[in-house]
DNA sequence: ACAAATCCGTTGTATTTACAACGAAACGGT
DNA sequence: ACCGTTTCGTTGTAAATACAACGGATTTGT
């Protein structure tokens, strides 16, 4: 584990602590270190939470599969990322969604109790910890309000043009690469594959973008 | 303010408090009481927020409107419902959405820096108060992920059923009343009000249905 | 009580999207 | 290197939606 407290240092949870302070709370908190192969769920609708997560290393995929086989994309996480904060508070029931490993992934898993409730005395900086744990789930809920903002939009047009718009606005770059294939994309915007991928042709052939895989240029 | 003192005792940032220490720490959270008439704005899209808000009295309504003016709602507030504390973290940048009273109202503000920085002695119930807020953002955070989840529904009809069942669960009852009139719902739902108006008389005809303006009864 | 404004259902048409199916290219595992 | 799988663009058709316009009912303000 301690490998990553370099990594964790970076983070949005343990923003303002000192790499030795993060090593002491890592007991504190109930801290274990989970791996994930290629594939495998990280967490699974419909279960209940008592941890806070952060992705050490790897990339997932927020999702949800409806009994009908459609599948809705909520987001990914990427390395240093917190997950799963939204459902430790006491009458937050069950998960919405899946998380998956879209490749090799390790996890840290931290005790949701002992993250919220401050301890005693031992550990200085667990005020910041809560208060950064707010920080970070009010991005999130911003970003969230974002997704909702490309989303509603009427057309395939104006669904790609937001998300591109809001990701080239976070890479900083008319450049920029996505972590989505075109299904995956599809399903991040509710729309269907082919529709979107013709749309996209469209788009590059009129000379608003180019691409290629999953990179794309704005121009 | 002191007469709201009660409403506040029953909200999820003040959950756990007495009314006492409520009154007690309306001046030290340097709450202000400001009304609003009916399409007055409470907040507007742009503007930096320092506050955190609890609306005492009243309803209203955050929405969007974009450069063409198509509007999209992102959802409505209740009496003793908190907002705003999503944009009180120091890089939240300026809010997404306007707020709008749709019937005159009164709207507590919390001087945010005031809320989550923990006073040196005086204030037993403020790490309360942090903790109440992390749970209240955690609630808005899944509900959010709900509402994705409505509005990524490919046809009006899913979407309408979606929305309809969400509330039901929410209301604890098959008979609902929603906050919107026809339009602002199919502002929420990001579909066409005529379109989706014709939907929902289908459904009425189907029999899976009945309304009446804004009360439905689901069958 | 009256005029104006809003709300809601309805209709017809144009546009957009979903769905299914296919083939070429790229990728991955053995 | 090979074969199976996945990814992605393309096409045609059916279905759903957006858009514009209208009238009756209800509500609002004075």
């Amino acid at each position: 584990m301690e490998k990553y407290v370099p990594l964790l240092k970076n983070t949005k949870l343990f923003a303002g602590a000192g790499e030795e302070d993060i090593a002491s709370m890592l007991s504190c908190l109930g801290a274990r270190l989970r791996e994930f192969g290629k594939g495998e769920y990280v967490l699974r609708q419909g279960e209940r939470l008592g941890d806070i997560l952060v992705l050490a290393e790897g990339s997932l995929l927020i999702q949800k599969d409806d009994y009908w086989g459609n599948r809705s994309i909520l987001g990914n996480i990427g390395p240093g990322e917190i997950f799963g904060e939204a459902y430790v508070a006491p009458e937050s029931g069950t998960l919405l969604n899946d998380v998956i490993a879209v490749e090799d992934s390790a996890v840290f898993f931290f005790d949701a109790k002992r993250v919220i409730t401050t301890c005693p005395s031992a550990c200085r900086f667990h005020t910041l910890v809560v208060q950064n744990l707010f920080y970070a789930i009010s991005e999130k809920n911003r970003s969230l309000v974002r997704k909702l903002d490309s989303i509603s939009r009427r057309t395939t047009r104006e669904k790609l043009i937001s998300y591109l718009s809001e990701e080239a606005k976070k890479q900083n770059s008319a450049d920029i690469t996505i972590p989505y294939n075109r299904q995956q994309l599809a399903d991040y915007l509710a729309v269907d594959r082919s529709a979107m991928s013709g749309e996209l042709c469209r788009m590059r052939d009129e000379g608003l973008l180019k691409f290629e895989k999953n990179r794309f240029r704005l121009l």
